[in-house]
DNA sequence: TTGAAAGCGTTACCAA
DNA sequence: TTGGTAACGCTTTCAA
């Protein structure tokens, strides 16, 4: 900048107005300098200028992956968050930092917001994080994050109505004339918890000769799942249809039942949460509950935006519909 | 700082140093100020600690869609090497700053590098922007592109082999009796002009009652690749195998064979590029040509960070390699 | 309408 | 081993 008003030969003071557009700069002189940067390819350097405003221009999203280690950043889910949201922050003008979080976790979050390089941060997944969210947020405004909704809980949350859409999935499985219904995944992270529950108020509410509810307890990852799968049907009780806690263990349940002899859906039905783009082009198509993710992102952003000038936000919930697909027509 | 240094009743350069674990501190006053440090929740102000140190601890990776405006971050291919990249640049230390890049693009690269938000750039996907690519490398080192590699370049460029890869999948589509095969997609940027190449060679290498080339034009996306195959199905010249760009129109394609009241492989067979996750998961599975992301997000990132030190790399090619599986299965 | 100077929070040089 | 001071590149107040 020093440059450029040396060859305008004005102070850097006018420079830096010219470049702001600030009307206090004559005219000609303002278009003087535009066009000497322009030639000389000069861009404000924002380290220092955000330095003086005291703000970055950036968002920090953070992935714990605390519950699962294993769960590389490659899980479809998290993948297309990312994608609506860099969508939602870059329209916005600011920049979206990626963070992802691996055990030992320690102090991540006090540390981020004290290294002050965003201005403020959305988490994507509780994980095993929910205490630590709590903490930061008594005294850390600008902090979203993407999961269940917690009773007392004091940060602000969007997700869907993890146990509700849960609910309603089983309930057709139910409806469809499925007795003997497993749910495969795990309940550590609170939206799984969730989930877990809606399935199992499902059950209660189910007609005679309802199976008590079963889990298959599989890690969140394609491999993981598949094998779970394959054992409890080599091993474990009989069962006719599988709830998967995310659409991903869904689709390796199919693979391991088709893989193991049985049919999809004739001999168990699948159904899934999420709705990835890749529920719709497997076969038999997934039937799913459909979280909208780009109205989360955009939900995300927004609450954060507004949080960042200040203003308190309530935590929101969004709908989960069912959508049925192939994977759990009635035999 | 000034605090820490204030309660600790040493000199901010003294907080600076303990902070920075420098030895010419006396140990005592050290373990002193650290833990002072930790009990108040004081963190280094990254923004200027990183004017002083002229470096930002980031690099910019940067997407490109002007030959596809419609193309939404949620690709699976690009989504992919987005978790791949996010996952090298994080293990050493730096945030990953995302940027999608949408028409009118004019100047994007050069505000990018004036501004100095990052250390580096990973651009990925040529798109359109090779002249831009080209003109900031003259003046820019810390700069490598996902793509093709081109005649007479000047940056930096990582990207598998892509003439040799579409060469092998048609001379497979070929040896397994087709003989009428169209290609699918659009050839504007680089990397899908140089997979055009290699079908084109293999077509003039293949056994006599090949049919000559015919390209069956589609935006990338899944829905218009879907329209383009359902239309030349209708109306356009026969053919008996589909070569397309990418694993994502790949499967539409199939879809939209499926829907036609077509088998696949029986009728026609598909192959793709890429070998995206979704590849194995779709029925019958995709034969594609596999590009090792993971390898590859680790050479970006190794050639980057080996450029921000100011070394001179060369540009590397990746093999790509055949993947055969049900799609292309013989009749 | 313009310029001088202070200050954003660090680190590093130089002197003690 | 420590402290004072300058400097990183910018914006903004205050004064002219």
């Amino acid at each position: 900048m020093a440059d450029i008003a040396r060859l305008a030969g004005v102070s850097a003071s006018t420079v830096s107005r010219a470049l702001a557009g600030s009307p206090l700069v004559a005219k000609a002189k303002r278009e003087e300098i535009l066009k000497l940067a322009r030639d000389r390819g000069y861009v404000v350097n924002s380290t220092a200028r955000n330095l003086r405003l005291q703000r970055t221009q950036q968002v920090s999203v953070v992935i714990p992956l605390g519950h699962e280690a294993g769960q590389p950043l490659t899980d479809p889910f998290f993948v297309q968050m990312l994608g609506h949201l860099a969508d939602e922050i870059t329209t916005r003008g600011y920049g979206m930092l990626l963070q992802k979080i691996l055990p030992p976790m320690e102090g991540w979050l006090d540390r981020l917001i004290g290294s002050q390089r965003s201005d403020g941060i959305i988490v994507i997944g509780q994980s095993t994080e929910h205490k630590a969210l709590e903490a930061a947020a008594r005294h850390y405004q600008p902090l979203v994050v993407w999961g269940g909704h917690l009773p007392r809980q004091h940060y602000c949350s969007v997700g869907s109505d993890n146990t509700g859409g849960a609910l309603r999935a089983v309930s057709h499985l139910l409806e469809t004339g499925r007795r003997r219904i497993v749910f495969l995944g795990e309940t550590t992270a609170p939206e799984m918890r969730q989930r877990y529950e809606g399935y199992v108020q499902a059950l209660a509410a189910g007609p005679r000769g309802t199976a008590e509810p079963h889990v298959v307890p599989a890690h969140m990852t394609p491999d993981a799942a598949y094998d779970a799968v394959r054992a409890a049907l080599r091993e474990g009780p009989r069962f006719d249809a599988v709830f998967a806690a995310t659409d991903v263990i869904a689709i390796s349940a199919m693979r391991a039942i088709t893989a193991s002899g049985l049919r999809v859906p004739q001999d168990v039905a699948v159904a899934g949460y999420d709705d990835v783009w890749l529920a719709t082009q497997v076969t038999p198509s997934l039937t799913t509950v459909r979280q909208d993710m780009q109205r989360g992102a955009r939900t995300l952003v927004d609450l954060l935006f507004r949080r960042i000038d200040g203003e308190e936000t309530p935590s929101a919930t969004m709908p989960a519909e069912l959508v049925v697909r192939e994977s759990t027509a009635p035999r």
